[in-house]
This record gives C-alpha cells, structure tokens and sequence, in this order.
DNA sequence: CTTCTTGTTACTGA
DNA sequence: ATCAGTAACAAGAA
C-alpha cells in the first residue's frame, strides 16, 4: 500500500514534471473523489491554475498551486498517480513498460490535464483515494494533527522515545502506525521496522528498554531510506508514475512472508492481527 | 458463498 | 482519560 517511501517516491518523480504547468483541463469519472467541495465546484477552482510545487506530508501528496492553494492527494490503499507525457511519444521509441499507453481505465477516476498536453490520471480501484482544495492556513492545520516526519532532521532519537514513551500502555504496532505520532509509516514498514529491530509488535511500550528504542528509531529511518531507493514496495496496486512495479517487495523480510522461512534464522514466520491489522514477525528473532 | 486485504475515522465498551 | 477492537468506506481476489 503507498506509505511513505512509496508516496515520496512519486512525490520525487512529480517534481519534476509538474511545477510550472498550468491545469488546462480536469475530468471526474467518480464525483466523489472530491472530499472539500462539490465536484463542479473543484474543477472550477482548479482549472487555469498553475503548480507551483510537489510536497509530500505523511502519506499525502501536495500539489501547490498559485493564490495559496493546494490539492491534497490521498491514495488510500488501491490509488495511483500514472503521468503521461505526450512529448516523449513524438520521434518514435516505445513508451515504458506499465506505461499510461492503455489509460483511461476502468479504475481511472479523475485525469488532470496540464497545458502542454501532459496528463496525470488518478486510478482507484477502492475507490478510498480523494482530493481535497485547501488553502496554506488549512494545510497548517492538517500539518499540526501528525506527528514528525521519520526522516526529516527534527525526528531525533529523543523525540522518538518522547513520543513513545506518553503512551507505555500502548502496543509498539499501534503506535507505529498511529499518524499522529509518527508520520508515514503503514502496515508493511510498521512490520520490517519491528522486525529490523529485533522487537515483537506487540509489545507494550513500557516494557521496551532505551537501548531497543535505539535500535527501533534506527530501524525505521534505515527500512524507511532503503524503500525509497528502491522506489517504494508494490505488493498490489503502487505503481510509480510511470506505471513501473516499486522494487522494495524482494527485500521484505517479513510482510506477505507467513508460512515462509525467516530469511535469518529460518523459523516460520508467523501472521497475527493487532491493531486491526494482520501483522508478521519471527518468533525467533524478536523478543 | 465466506474470508481476507488496508488507511483512516467514528464509535463502543472495558 | 486511555486503550483495544470493530464497523464503515468499497471492491476485488482467493
């Protein structure tokens, strides 16, 4: 599902192609991807408007617009952001593989059109996925409700531990995966971080020694930066925005492995649900 | 047919 | 006040 690594990713490839384009043009095959407004009311707003920057907040993408506004994106779990270039069509070649060559689909829900004939489709199968128009203030009052971002410089090992350390009745999964927290981590890395550290999932956050919460706050920046390089992990439905799988899913050591061998110490890894979420780990390796 | 999948919010009950 | 669990959103795969 697009977590952070997989959201910065696109974020990434985005930036640069969209800043300075003008929106020309923006279609609505399900009205109520929209979440600020009325649908009619969005594309009135946005047509003409020129981007001016692509940001990434959590697990949200920002396109920020003139006047003070910008375009929150959510994919949810099934969404995608595919861009299609017409320029690089022209003087033959074949487009990428997994390119936007068969878009429009059926899961396409909005397509945003750019001045220079450039489209950025949104694809949902869910249906979960949703725009929102927002202003810079509204945008500061969404900032304010998450935690720090796992890989900016403010997200030090005692901010970590602060954090962690105001909810010791909590589980470590549901605390990972809490936003309000901690920014940008969902089920897969919630996982690979634990399991990096050595830690089960499900133990309380007062039963964790300051050493482990080193290794942990460790675990999720290295897990975190490594998933990026690797252009984020597609289990389903990410793709990257030029429609390619991300490459992170070969280094999973423990989500989407249950039944498997550890790739360490070859005990079965085993799938459990916290936090309402099927979790996996080795029994061996963490503690 | 049932069960499972998950990001997020709302709700319930301990 | 805190926390865990579940339903809802929605649609498809197994």
């Amino acid at each position: 599902m697009p977590e952070l690594p997989e959201v910065e990713t696109l974020r990434r490839e985005l930036a640069d192609r969209l800043p300075g384009r003008k929106i020309s043009q923006i279609s609505l095959f399900w009205p109520k991807v929209v979440r600020s407004s009325s649908s009619a009311t969005f594309r009135r707003k946005l047509i003409g408007q020129k981007i001016i920057g692509v940001h990434r907040r959590a697990k949200i993408l920002i396109l920020e617009l003139d006047k003070q506004q910008n375009v929150l994106i959510h994919l949810k779990m099934t969404g995608q952001l595919i861009f299609s270039s017409q320029k690089e069509l022209i003087g033959g070649g074949h487009p990428p593989v997994g390119g936007a060559d068969n878009l429009p689909n059926k899961f396409t829900r909005a397509i945003i059109f750019l001045d220079n004939d450039d489209r950025l489709f949104f694809n949902d199968l869910r249906k979960f996925g949703w725009f929102r128009l927002v202003d810079n203030q509204k945008i500061r009052e969404v900032d304010e409700q998450l935690g720090p971002e796992p890989l900016e410089k403010n997200f030090t090992k005692q901010r970590f531990a602060e954090i962690l350390r105001r909810r010791p009745k909590r589980t470590l999964k549901a605390v990972l995966l809490d936003q309000k927290l901690i920014a940008g981590l969902g089920n897969i890395y919630a996982d690979e971080s634990c399991f990096a550290a050595q830690i089960l999932p499900g133990r309380r956050i007062e039963s964790l020694k300051n050493k482990e919460l080193t290794i942990l706050y460790q675990s999720i920046i290295t897990i975190l930066r490594r998933a990026i390089r690797a252009g984020g992990t597609s289990t389903r439905d990410y793709r990257r925005s030029n429609g390619q799988k991300g490459n992170f899913l070969t280094q999973l050591q423990v989500y989407g492995r249950a039944g498997q061998a550890c790739l360490i110490c070859e005990k079965t890894i085993h799938k459990i649900k916290l936090a309402g979420r099927g979790t996996h780990f080795c029994p061996r390796c963490q503690k």
